[in-house]
This record gives C-alpha cells, structure tokens and sequence, in this order.
DNA sequence: GGCATACCTTGATTCACATCAAATTTTAAA
DNA sequence: TTTAAAATTTGATGTGAATCAAGGTATGCC
C-alpha cells in the first residue's frame, strides 16, 4: 500500500474522477505516476507533446506562455484538485503554453492509454471528460470577454467577487490565491496598474488591502462597477 | 430519400463524423434537424441553453458577446463543415455568445441525446469528440495569446497568414472571410484601426488591398513583422 | 439612371494603460 | 539582528489604439 493506494484517494477525490468505481480508480492508479516539484522548477516547455495529463494534489503551478520580448503571460493558476494538459494531450500537437511551479508541488501524471482505457469502459466517464473540457472552454471564452470588453477595473473587481464567492451584503476576507505579480499577468494588467487599481477601490472604502488578504467591503458597491453579464 | 439523405451526406462529410459507419451516421440523422437562417438572424442569444449542437451546411455564421454599452465582440466566424455550440450543449448552462447568420444558411441541429448514443455507441468517436474540443480550446488558447501580447498589426497578420496558408513565396490573393467590421470585431480591432493597418501594410509594399481581396506581396517581409510562436 | 443604405476610409483628438524610474516594504536567509 | 533579494508602491511620462467626426465609395433597389 502507501503509495498506491494514496494515489487512489487522491484520484477518487478528484471531481473528474468523483463517479468511477473502485477497480475504475485502480486501472488509473496503474497508469498514474507522482511528481514532486520545488517552486519555480518548470514542469513543461512550451511545444512539448503531452503522452498524458497533470493533476496538482498539492501546491500550486502557473500555465503561462512568453512572447519573444520575454514578456510573460499567466493563462492559468492551477490548484490542488484541478487538473491541466488534457486538451494538449488529446490534440497530440505542441503545448501552447508551459508550466511553472508556484509553490514546491506533487503532481499526478496521468498516462494517456491509461485515461483511455477508462473512457473506452465507461462511456458515462467519456462525457464527464467532455463536460470537463466544455467548462475548460468555457472559462477561456469569458477570458477572451474579459480581455476584449471589460476595463482593468472591471476585470480585477470580477476576480474579486468569483473569489468571494458569497452573494451576502457583509464584509468578506478574501486571500489573493499567488503573489500580485502573478495576479496581475492573470488579468492581463503590470503590477503598477493593480495596484493603482487597488489603491483606488481602498479609497473608494470598498475594499481593504493587507498583503495578499483583501476585504470586501461592499459587494454591492463593486458589482455596480462591474457590469455583470446578463442573460438575454 | 431527398432531405433524410442529404443529411447524411452532409453529416457523413464532417471532419467530426468522418469515419462513423453508415448506420452510426444514420442514427444521427434520426436525431437531425435542417434550419435555414436568412441574414442578420438570431439563431439563439445569449443565455440560451442548448439541446444539442449546430453544423453549417451553408452559409456563414459569427458567435460574439455584446457588453451592456453596446460594443459587440466576434469570437467566431463559423463557415460550411464546421460546428458549434458543443461545448454548452456539454455544460448545461447558458450559453456565454449569440449567434447571428451573415449570410443566408442552412444549418443541421444534432440533438444531444443522438450524440449520446454515438459516444455510448463507439469510444473511438467519444475520443474524437473530446480531440475536437481541444482543438477548439487550443484555438481559444492562442486568441487570448494574440489579445494579451501581440500589438494590432501582428494580430491582422497572423490572420492574414493563417488565410493564405502558403509557404510560398511568391504573392498570394486572399478573400477576407467576412465584411472589414466583422473582420476587426473578430481580430479585437475597430474598422478604423483596421483600415489604417492594412493602408499601412499596402504602403510598405507588402500587400495589395481591392475591397475584400487582399494579394499578399511579400509574406517573408509580413512574416518579419509576426513573431510566430516558436516551439521550445 | 438616380437614390438610399451600408460599408469603408481619413483625420483630429483623447484616454486607458504601459513603461520607465525610484522609493519603500516585505520576505528570507545568514 | 543584519543584510540581501524580492515584491510592491508611487510618481512622471509616453503611446497604441479608441473615439469622435466627416467624407468617400460601393451595392442594391426602385
């Protein structure tokens, strides 16, 4: 046991994974190895080719890419339980992007036939997969909104309230999830303009700034700034 | 026979369905409606839930969002062969975009449960379905690449390389697959800003502008002002 | 043809955000 | 603690692309 079976818990733990049986979980065991990372090692070039998928159980690792002027552009912050490289493993093309530990991490790989297998058994398991990649896609096309219609302002009060998460009036404490460098590359802003931005909304008393711990003040007051989607 | 055929042969031509049997093809078609969509018309707004997913047989299509000021964005320009719509079919939640014909179109509508039971039906298809989301996903992956560090030029070039689709030399004419305003909406420009781009672009001698058709003159020079991607 | 409607271009101006430069604070390590 | 390195803030300045405002030019309709 140990190893193992650990990696069992892990995998049947993972909302991907929350429906398969026991001997499902164990046919992906088989084909799942553990990888420990230390902050700031790079798990993947881009234009790497994925034989399989990653999920963090621990830690934290950035999905970015890097333009030829060595800016660099965070896509992605990815936390335990969540998972990143199947869109590049099913498309057998380049990575787009790389990734980077944020924190020293364990990961699990997860080998392609292994994944494979279990979608050609349970073909329940094969649209959970597509679901999970519809939600992928989904995320990024909010992204591309966010980016092309939304304000810096907007943007950054929009991650706030998602992280947030409670529809209550009352105050909320909330801890940035990385550094605010990294927040800022995530939402497309340098580090000055979130900070001025943060600056502002503290002045406005809608908000607290302590390190990375952010009190929300006033929901209300920030949705009104920040023209939530509606349906229709 | 007549429509029911014409269907299949429809179906059986996209690259998604390509090597499905005639019976697995059959079975969709039972679950397959046609819809024809005159131009400007709303095939579903914003918030919509779907039922099943939509392919173009004719015609053309743009998926876009519109902020609460008015400004409209195109996210996709969807032409003959390719589908959409997928992804919120998967999800089971409002779709994030609308969908308006820019030409006359004919479409077909595949309901869900008819691509239930070709993914239960075959594994190999489900496998397909989800590289075909990926490819969609990676797509998305570079938009956000080309919106966060590329400038206005290097994005209408990479669009206007990606038409020509010749790693020739020598010049290459090229149609603009929509009006200039859909064109720029798509490529996170204003018409104004793309107009004064291509004049700029004709200017230098690198290409030649006549309404919608472009003659690429000089793709090594364009491809200079492009950083592609390199892989690594 | 003549008229209207959409489409595109061109110029002047503005603005949000980046960039550059320099403190200042925090964190980590010795 | 002392010091070094990293992260963050603050201020001054620059700029790419949007916006505003007219003109032009196709395209289709009567």
């Amino acid at each position: 046991m140990g190893k193992q079976t650990d990696m069992g818990r892990i995998l049947a733990n993972l909302p991907l994974f929350q429906q398969l049986s026991a001997d499902e979980i164990a046919g992906l065991a088989a084909g799942t190895r553990e990888i420990r990372l230390s902050k700031g090692r790079i798990l993947f070039q881009k234009g790497s080719v994925l034989e399989g998928f990653y999920v963090v159980a621990r830690g934290q690792v950035k999905l970015a890419f890097s333009s030829p002027q060595g800016n660099e552009k965070v896509v992605s912050i990815v936390g335990p339980g969540q998972s990143f490289g199947e869109a590049v493993m099913f498309m057998e093309k380049p990575s787009p992007v790389f990734t980077q530990a944020l924190e020293d991490s364990q990961l699990l790989y997860i080998a392609k036939y292994s994944l494979f297998a279990a979608i050609d058994r349970d073909s329940a398991f094969a649209r959970r997969m597509l679901a999970g990649l519809s939600i992928r896609l989904h995320g990024l096309i909010e992204d591309v909104e966010n980016y092309s219609l939304r304000s810096s302002t907007q943007r950054l009060i929009g991650f706030l309230l998602q992280l947030a998460e409670a529809p209550t009036g009352g105050p909320v404490v909330l801890n940035l999830p990385a550094s605010k460098h990294v927040v800022a590359s995530r939402l497309n802003l340098t580090p000055e303009t979130l900070s001025r931005i943060l600056h502002g909304l503290a002045e406005a008393g809608l908000i607290e700034v302590k390190g990375r711990a952010i009190t929300v003040l006033d929901i209300e007051g920030l949705s009104r700034l920040d023209p939530p989607p509606r349906a229709g």
